[in-house]
DNA sequence: AGCACGCCGACT
DNA sequence: GTCGGCGTGCTC
């Protein structure tokens, strides 16, 4: 006997959760999550509809009060059984409950703040109104009705919730004085928006050739049935989006949706007004800055068809369209497309999973395309298009590496290579813009004890601790604040010193080497604010200042026609950390922040510091020589058996009592070993200690298996979760990190 | 949400 | 009594 967990298709609070029936054994081949089915409800066993959320063969709840499923609605797709299925494709593929990936996928049920009101008003003349008042008020049965209609009569229109919670006026009260022709219940929509818009010229840009041949040739096989994604290698401005704007019209003139997803950086103002100007109100925007009630009023207004587009970061994927034609990944090589949380999804597996539900295509589009995508589209999984040239034909910038080495050696202690620094005072001289860019991870300075050598660290993680200006320490895993230390916590030497540079030292010593020039600084402390993002990035576009010294976000999208010089500074911070993916992540780095000097007519150059100039991703990142990179890193993740040549999963299991951990660790280890004996190509690593191997005070392991198959990984996983569920270590948490690549 | 059940005042 | 409206609680 199976048994199913199923969720209603009545919207309301009260039921917004799963209820059990047992799945006639005539019909358990035809259910599956997602399945429309007719069940019997309530008392008096009235026929509703309900959506098969999971199946399974144990039931908790008494079985004197289990019904059957009545039948299955057949030949329904909706939009609910559509995202529920994925909701089982995620649950499945990424490890997580069932009750994890729901939530993920299916909007919040209207919790808060009440978008669709009901406004009760009088449906009869003044005259019944006034007869009909005096009727119930002479019958002490209809004092109800009195209290709801003298309300009306004096109010004209009044909210239903405020009838139902002030006025305490029932359901079947409100129904009867409906049925008496007295009263009418109307619903009112208040859908808020989610950007305003400020300034609109028309979208006029006719594509170019290559732009033209593209979306033609995607668009022609779109139509003949090809469903296979397509990855569009174009280079930094190369005009993908306007690829993507034509595609999306074609669909949405054949009366289908689309959704754009950006990385959340990138989601500014001036990405969102670009679609704007094409397709105007039929756009909205989701992202993490929304209220949710402004959230739910995106997903509300898409699954009306009040919009067809939605731009957004990944979570964007989960929008409820019912006819979703094509789904765009821009910058698809980005981290930021795979979930760090739980389910660790990456967006452009679920992608292609939709699409595949929807039947509808994907198309992503990068300068760097990730490792993973250019093999599939090499094996032809994808279908692959080039577009080399920029759309304006502006040349690509010349770049130069320096050896931070050298200059050290030659008695250069600054930031600044004397190479950078020459470039900017010529381009100063010349009044025109230079960005400076500083890899994330160098961006806050640690300290450590300049005696002993040994760095102050979080007590309750294995990080060292950040120096914040204003005199504080702060560990940026679990916020532990201290005053700045006077004397080392190990040797008690006060030689302290602080190390790395931040924005803010760069800013500092600009200052000082360029005292004429005016600087702006784009980092975490100044695009707090809301809007500060946009309103730096348009005092540096108009020219307000020279310099715009950053972190990631400024190398995202934005152009600016007189930058002629780029600066990065720490340019293999990235090749130490991050694993088997930092050499990727350097190349990729560099190839977009050298791609943003000369996007105008001026032609742009580049200056890259590194310590390891002979590095092969510092090297061809420099010459943005793509192909070049992609052939010298497959060998190496060939060699070693990393993605894409072969999936990967990893175990990661935490807990604050470390011999527990380590006994938790041991018994997952046999498990896997029993698993995998005798089959091929199969390869456990660990446990061992996790990059960062303590945060919060639970101490972190990790077990790594790499398989040719990834159905060996997702069976392993399902062991593994079924071994947790009766080990008797209950603070061990066990959580999966899946790099499905070959599937 | 929608249904049944139990309560209570009013009328035969 | 018993009819019928009203509030409450439950739905696998």
């Amino acid at each position: 006997m199976l048994f199913a967990d199923i969720i209603v298709d009545i919207s309301h609070e009260k039921l917004d959760r799963p209820f059990e029936y047992m799945i006639p054994d005539s019909m358990s081949g035809q259910i599956k999550c997602g399945s429309m089915v007719n069940i019997p409800f309530g008392r008096g066993n009235r026929m509703i509809k309900g959506f098969v959320i999971n199946i399974k063969d144990r039931s908790d709840y008494d079985p004197l009060k289990l019904k059957y499923i009545d039948s299955v609605v057949s030949g329904s797709k909706t939009i609910e059984s559509d995202m529920i299925e994925l909701a089982w494709f995620i649950k499945t593929n990424y490890g997580s409950t069932m009750n994890q990936a729901l939530k993920l996928v299916l909007p919040v049920r209207k919790k808060s703040a009440p978008v669709l009101e009901k406004y009760i008003s009088a449906a009869a003349s003044d005259e019944e109104i006034n007869s009909a008042l005096e009727r119930f008020r002479k019958d002490k049965r209809t004092v109800a009705k009195y209290r709801l209609l003298s309300e009306i009569a004096r109010e004209g229109i009044i909210p239903s919730d405020i009838a139902a919670d002030k006025l305490n006026i029932s359901a079947s009260t409100l129904k009867s004085l409906v049925n008496e022709g007295l009263i009418r219940v109307d619903t009112k929509e208040n859908l808020r928006s989610a950007f305003t818009v400020r300034e609109c010229s028309p979208y006029n840009i006719k594509l170019n050739r290559t732009q033209q041949n593209t979306a033609d040739d995607i668009w022609n096989r779109f139509c003949a049935g090809d469903r296979r994604p397509s990855l569009i290698r174009g280079v930094t401005g190369s005009g993908k989006t306007e690829v993507y704007i034509d595609l999306i019209d074609r669909m949405i003139r054949s009366g289908k949706q689309a959704i754009v997803l950006i990385p959340e950086i990138a989601l500014t103002y001036q990405t969102v007004m670009r679609f704007y100007r094409k397709f105007g109100d039929r756009i909205s925007v989701i992202n993490s800055r929304l209220t949710p009630a402004q959230k739910h009023d995106q997903l509300e207004k898409a699954k009306k068809g009040i919009v067809d587009i939605i731009i957004g970061p990944r979570s964007a994927l989960f929008t409820p369209f019912a006819n979703l034609g094509i789904i765009i990944i821009d910058e698809e090589h980005e981290s930021t497309y795979k979930n760090e949380g739980m389910p660790g999804y990456h967006s452009r597996e679920v992608a292609v999973k939709l699409a595949e539900l929807k039947n509808g295509i994907v198309v992503m589009g990068s300068a760097t395309p990730s490792l993973e995508s250019y093999y599939k589209a090499e094996k032809g999984l994808y279908s692959l298009y080039n577009m080399t040239e920029r759309a304006r034909g502006s040349e690509l910038p010349a770049v130069d590496i320096v050896d931070m080495r050298s200059e050290l050696n030659a008695g250069n202690r600054s930031i600044i290579s004397r190479k950078l620094h020459d470039m900017i005072s010529d381009r100063l001289l010349k009044h025109e813009q230079i960005m400076l860019f500083i890899n994330r991870r160098a961006y806050q300075s640690f300290v450590s004890c300049r005696s002993c050598g040994s760095p102050v660290k979080c007590p309750h993680c294995d990080v060292s601790l950040k120096y914040h200006r204003s005199g504080f320490l702060m560990c940026h895993y679990c916020g532990y604040t201290v005053p700045m230390v006077k004397a080392c916590p190990v040797c008690g030497s006060g030689y302290i010193g602080t190390f790395g540079a931040g924005t803010q030292k760069v800013e500092e010593e600009i200052r000082t080497l360029f005292p004429e020039a005016s600087v702006l600084r784009m980092d975490m402390d100044t695009t707090k604010e809301k809007g500060s993002h946009e309103r730096i990035l348009s005092a540096f576009s108009d020219h307000e200042a020279d310099i715009l010294i950053g972190t990631q976000m400024i190398v995202k999208g934005h152009d600016f026609a007189d930058v002629t010089l780029v600066g990065i500074l720490a340019a293999d911070i990235s090749l130490y950390s991050g694993g088997y993916m930092s050499s990727e992540r350097t190349f990729q780095l560099l190839t977009q922040a050298a791609g943003r000097a000369g996007r105008g007519n001026k032609k742009g150059a580049c200056v890259i510091q590194t310590y390891s100039p002979e590095d092969y991703s510092v090297l061809m990142g420099a010459t943005q020589d793509y192909e070049g990179f992609f052939r010298h890193e497959m060998t190496y993740r060939k060699l070693l058996g990393y993605p894409p040549c072969m999936n990967m999963l990893g175990i990661m299991a935490a807990g604050t009592d470390e011999t527990a951990l380590d006994r938790v660790c041991c018994r997952i280890s046999c498990l896997t070993d029993s698993m995998t004996a005798g089959r091929e190509g199969i390869v456990k690593i660990g446990p061992s200690a996790a990059p960062v191997a303590k945060i919060q005070d639970r101490y972190r392991k990790i077990i790594y298996i790499k398989a040719g198959k990834y159905e060996e990984l997702t069976r392993i996983k399902d062991a593994v979760e079924n071994m947790m569920d009766s080990d008797p270590e209950k603070t061990v948490s066990i959580t999966f990190d899946f790099s499905m690549n070959t599937r």
